[in-house]
DNA sequence: CAGGGCGCGGCATAAAATGCTGTGCAATCA
DNA sequence: TGATTGCACAGCATTTTATGCCGCGCCCTG
């Protein structure tokens, strides 16, 4: 999980490029990051085994698929003892329908999203969760009624420009990059 | 924007399938649905066409790449008429470190997404929003202290179940699903 | 029961993935 | 400063995959 020194600005660009357009060939990420396909294909390789690219998804419109109701949950536990996250935790992460789970700071303990098939629905998990031995003290639901964007790319060149100002000395020829 | 009423069970197996693993082979795909090559390539084709799959991305462990830190954001707007949200909106768009926004119903208007390097960072652009005319009346931070997970595939196996039930009668062999 | 349409599997061709080899550049050391 | 070593690249050959085409069987309809 350390900070990898191991990247060049090539390796960033061929994990910009996979983020935006994970079904992209070879050939064609070989020619947008300016190698030819083999040593392409061998960053790839190694960036996937080393553990940048963790994985690779279809995105799914679902509200094509039926109705979908996105809810956002503030959950506060009633004890706060080392145990009483981590049980917290692995209770929530068996259930399909609360897609992501954060530990804040701040007025409240967890920010669970979940999606669900309706409020009727959402209801039957809650429901669950309080009779079950979650350890929940009061919790807070926020109907999600409209997504304006869900951006599936994160900001990595930025990243970019954090490094290039760190090194910038040693390093000219930043305008390439986009 | 319509449930499409089009897609029978091994449209919904190739969805899921490609939400978990979107960088399979065409040929692994066909196995896994119980299809042959061919048809199994025009059915997703078909589905990326009508707009069931938005896009295929690499999913990045972020961490490996330099520090980042996932802000929650609660802002309320001055005033609430129609058009007060749509150009916040259109503006939070071109943030790149704004990576979600939800309007929600409660007890304030959007619930934001924030990727950032770090607290200034996160700084910077917050005060970049209060300057810039985006209407906001206040808001408030959690920061993430670790997201114990994010599922990057939706729960539309529950689809199955639910679109099971209303047509249990006509639909004998379930049980292949899944 | 006959006709028509749809979706399937199989086949052939084009494209891509993947592994191998030789070469050039750069850093290291004498 | 010049020789050596190592690394990463491009090019090529082979295997695998994608993709379009064709004929067959099933189901729906008349």
């Amino acid at each position: 999980m350390m900070p990898g020194p191991k990247l060049d600005r090539i390796d960033l660009k061929i994990l910009a490029k996979l983020q935006q357009s994970g079904r992209i060939t070879n050939v064609e990420l070989a020619d947008a990051v300016g190698l030819s396909p083999s040593p392409c294909l061998t960053r790839a390789k190694r960036l996937e085994k080393a553990g940048y690219i963790t994985g690779y998804g279809a995105y799914l419109n679902l509200h094509k698929l039926g109705e979908f109701l996105t809810i956002f949950t503030e959950v506060t536990l009633t004890e706060h003892r080392i145990g009483d996250f981590s049980r917290f935790e692995s209770k929530i992460r068996k259930l399909d329908e609360i897609v992501e789970c954060h530990l804040v700071s701040g007025g409240y303990d967890y920010l669970l999203k979940f999606m669900t098939r309706g409020v009727g629905h959402y209801q039957e998990i809650i429901e669950g969760m309080l009779e079950g031995d979650y350890g929940i003290e009061k919790y807070f639901s926020y109907v999600v009624i409209k997504s304006p964007f869900i951006k599936h790319h994160y900001p990595i060149q930025n990243l970019f420009s954090a490094k290039a100002a760190e090194r910038e000395a040693s390093d000219r020829d930043i305008s390439e990059l986009e």
